[in-house]
DNA sequence: AATGAATGAGGGTTCATTCAT
DNA sequence: CATGAATGAACCCTCATTCAT
C-alpha cells in the first residue's frame, strides 16, 4: 500500500483501512497473537507507519472496539426506533439479534479490561468512557419507550448489566479450538455456551424480573 | 528454600506454597506482572523450581483459579444448606455475600479466558472444566433446594449465567489505577460499578424473572 | 510558515531560521532528544522542508555549531583587539569571560566528536575544519599581540589546547538531572566543575607556563 | 559460548568476558555502532545474556569505562610510586605516557557525558563517579609527593583539570576514516592532533604555571 | 529435587530519510 | 519550494522455558 494519503479525507481511509486489517487479524487471532507486526503485515503497510496513526498499540485496540461497540448499538438502536406493537420479548429479541455476527465485538469485550490497564493515555481512556456511556445512554433511552415500566435510572442500569453479561458470555462462548475438543466429551457438552440463545435467556428473565420488581 | 521434597506429600506442600505465592502476587499485580520470575521470587523459589511443580505458565494459572473458584462455591454452598427460612432474597444475598473479600476471584474471571486459549494440554483443560462443571452442578442441586420452582435444566443455566455475569462486572469492576482517575469525573461516575451490589440486583431480577416464567 | 523562498537571499533567510529554531531546541534538550521532528516543529515546518536546507542531520548540527563557534571568537576576539594595558591575567579573563552564557557553544563542544564520525561528507567537514582553523588562527594572532612571549606555533597550540580544555570540561559541566542529583552527595559535592572558573584557572597556569618555557 | 557459570567466581568471569567482547567491539567501532546485538555477537551470546549481567547498555559501557579508567590509573600510579629522582618533567612523561596505547579509554572519555544522561540509576552513577573521584583523590596524593609545590586541593583540581584536558583532546585526537581523510589536506594537516604530545605538553605548562604560582 | 544461567524469538517503538503529491 | 505520509532498519529489552550442573 504505497499510496500516500494526501489529504484529511484520505488520512482517514488509511486509518480506517489499518483498522480494518486490525479486524481481520483478530477474527482470525487472540489477543496474544495480536500484534503491531502481524497489524502491519495485514494491512500492506509497515510498522512504522501503524505509528503514524495511533499512537500505541492499545490505542489502536481501543479504536477497534469503539467502531465495534458503535456497530452494535447502531443496529440495536435502529432496531429499537422501528415501529409495530413492542412487547417484553421483542424488545430481547432485537438486543441479542444485534450479536448474530457479531463475534468479534464480543470477544473483544473479553479483553477490554486487560487493555486499558496499559499504555492508554488518560485522554484516550476518557474518551472511550465517554463514548460508551453515551451510546449506553441513548440505548437507555429508548429502552425506555419500548419497556414502559422501565424508570431512567433503571434502564441505564440494565444496560449496564446487560453489557458486562454479555462480556461474561464472551468468556466462555468462543472456544480455543482446544477447549473446542475438550467440550466435545459427552459430559461437558453441557458447558457449551450459546451466547445468543443464552444472552436471550438471561436478558428476559432480568427484563421480567425487573417488571416484577416495578 | 533448598530443602527437598522427598515424598508425594511433600511434594504436595511444595506445591500448594507455590500457589499462594502465586495468590499472593496475583492480589498484588495486573496479569501482565504477573511473570514467572515474579512468582518464584515471592515463593522464595528458583524460577526453573516452579517448571517441577507446573508444566507451564497457564497451568498454574489454572491452579489457581481453581483454588479460588473451590473457594468461592465452599462458602456459598455452606451457606445454602444452613437452615432457616428461604426466600429468593436470601438466596440472592448469599450468592453475592460470598464475593465478598474474594477480589482475587473475580479479578481472575477477567483472564480466565485469555489464559485458557494457550499453552494448556487438553488433559489440564478437561479437569479444569470438569471442576467446574462439578460445582455448577452441586450449587444447582442445593439452589433448587431454596428456589423449588426451578426445574433441574434451569437450576444449571442459572448458575452458569450468574457465572458470566460475574465475569462480565468483574470486567469492569476492578479500574487499573488510570481507569479509577477517569471515572472520578462527575459525568462518569455514573459508570463506575460495585460488583457486589450490581451482581446483587441483577441475581434478584434473573431469579425473579425466572420464577415469573416457571 | 508555508510561503516560500524565491530568491537566494530568501533561501538563506529560512536556512537562518531554521537554525534559530535548532538552536532553541538545542538549548532546551540534550543530544538525544534533538531530533529533526523536533527541529522541524520549532522551526514552524515540515520534517522534510529541513531536508531542502541540510543534507543531513550532522550538517544542519555542523552548520549550528559554526555558528556559535563564530559568535565566540567573535567576542574575544573584539575583545582582544580593545585598547588599555594587557597582561596575562586580562587575557585568561577575556578569553573565560567569552563562555559567559554561551552554555549552547559549550555543551555542543560535548557532542562534537560523535557528530563528525557520521553522516557528514567531505566537503562538509572540511568546510567546518577550515573555518575553525581560520578562527583558531585569527584569534592565535590576537594573542600574540597581547602576550609577546607567545611564538606562532605556540599560540595557535594554545589556542588549540585552550579549545581541548572548554571541551573537555564542559563534559562534566553540564550534568543530567539525574547527574545533579548525584553530584549533591557530600562527598561528591567536589566533583562540580564551574567551567568558567575551572577553565579560567587552568588556562592561566597554561599561559603562565608557557611564559616560563619562553 | 554455551557452557554455564556455575558459581559466583565463573558468573564474573563470564561478565569481564562480555566486557572484554564490548572492548573489542568499542575498538572496532562507534558509540552509535556499538548496539547490545554487536556486544553479544562478539562475545557469542544471545542478547538476553547480556541482561543477566547489566541492566542496561548503560550499565554496560559505565562498566567498561570503569575498567579503562582502573587500568589508567593503575599504570599512573604505579609508576608514581617508583623510586628515584622526581622533577615535573618527569611527572608529566608519566602521566601522558600512560595514555599509550589506551585509545579505547580515551575515546570512551569521548561519550562519557552522553551516557551518563540516560538509563543509569542513581546508584550506579553514584558508584561510578565515587569510584572516580577515589582514583583522582589517590593519584592526587601521589603527585604531591612528586610536587612539593602542590596543596592538597591544588593536586586534585590538576588531576580533574587534566581529565578534562584529555577528554577534551580525545574529541578531536580520533579521527573518524573520513576526518583522517579531510586531515591530510596540507593546510588542515596542522589541526591533527596528537593526544600523548599535546597531552604532554599541556601538562607542563599546567604545572609550570601552578608552580610558579605557588 | 533443585538450581539459575542461558536461550531465542519476538515485543513495541523510534527516527532519519525519501518521494509522491 | 514545500509537504508529510510512508518507509525500513534497528533499537533496547522481556520472558517463558530449557538443561547442564
Amino acid at each position: 500500500m504505497k499510496s500516500r494519503a494526501r489529504n484529511e479525507g484520505e488520512k482517514l481511509e488509511r486509518r480506517q483501512a489499518i483498522l480494518e486489517a486490525g479486524l481481520r487479524l483478530w477474527n482470525e487471532t487472540s489477543y496474544g497473537d495480536f500484534t503491531m507486526s502481524a497489524v502491519a503485515e495485514k494491512a500492506g503497510v509497515v510498522k512504522g507507519t501503524l505509528y503514524l496513526y495511533f499512537e500505541t498499540k492499545e490505542q489502536l485496540f481501543l479504536a477497534l472496539i469503539s467502531d465495534l461497540l458503535a456497530g452494535y448499538f447502531d443496529e440495536a438502536d435502529a432496531r429499537l426506533e422501528e415501529g409495530g406493537r413492542w412487547s417484553k420479548s421483542r424488545v430481547v429479541q432485537v438486543l441479542s439479534d444485534a450479536f448474530a455476527g457479531r463475534d468479534a465485538f464480543t470477544r473483544m469485550l473479553t479483553v477490554l479490561g486487560n487493555i486499558c490497564e496499559h499504555n492508554v493515555s488518560y485522554e484516550q481512556l476518557v474518551a472511550f468512557k465517554r463514548l460508551t456511556l453515551e451510546r449506553f445512554t441513548r440505548t437507555a433511552g429508548l429502552l425506555r419507550k419500548r419497556l414502559p415500566f422501565l424508570r431512567a435510572d433503571a434502564a441505564l442500569r440494565l444496560v449496564m448489566q446487560l453489557g458486562a453479561l454479555a462480556a461474561g458470555l464472551a468468556q466462555v462462548s468462543y472456544p480455543s479450538p482446544l477447549l473446542d475438543k475438550v467440550l466435545e466429551l459427552p459430559d461437558l457438552r453441557v458447558m457449551r455456551v450459546d451466547l445468543q440463545a443464552e444472552f436471550a435467556a438471561a436478558t428476559a428473565a432480568i427484563v421480567a424480573g425487573m417488571e416484577k420488581a416495578r
